[in-house]
DNA sequence: CGGCCGGCGCGTCACTAGCA
DNA sequence: TGCTAGTGACGCGCCGGCCG
């Protein structure tokens, strides 16, 4: 691992989703149907509205480090309960063996 | 040594469940 | 019903290991 983290995709500088989606998102041309009461320049709304955009992306990036973050801990919390689990399997084999050679009759 | 491949983490988008 | 947090999916870049 040790992956250089800053340097991916974004911090790359390379808006990506740009490329990908460019009708989803935020239709560029479109500046979002402004909040009735408040009244502003198209250029406003246009800050507005990357303000926005902004805002939301940094929340669904520090969401989905989180989200990582978790899933990571419950695949290593699954991995040691079947570590476990395959200990007691074994165990139990074993003692399940230990106790048919006790009940079964002799051969000789 | 250079190319390829698999694994990993990241950012973003799209969708959804739950809440006010 | 609109908004937000959570999450699956996708694509990207980086790294380390393997092979010719």
């Amino acid at each position: 691992m040790a992956v250089t983290g800053e340097d991916t995709a974004a911090t790359g500088d390379m808006p990506t989703y740009q490329i990908r989606t460019p009708t989803t998102a935020l239709p560029q041309g479109v500046v979002m149907a402004a909040s009735p009461g408040s009244l502003h320049s198209p250029q406003q709304l246009a800050e507005e509205a990357t303000r926005k955009r902004e805002l939301r992306l940094m929340k669904n990036r520090e969401a989905a480090k989180e989200c990582r973050r978790r899933k990571k801990e419950y695949v290593k919390c699954l991995e040691s309960r079947v570590a476990v689990l395959e200990v007691q399997n074994k165990k139990l084999i074993e003692e399940l063996e230990t106790l048919k050679d006790i009940c079964s009759p002799k051969t000789d």
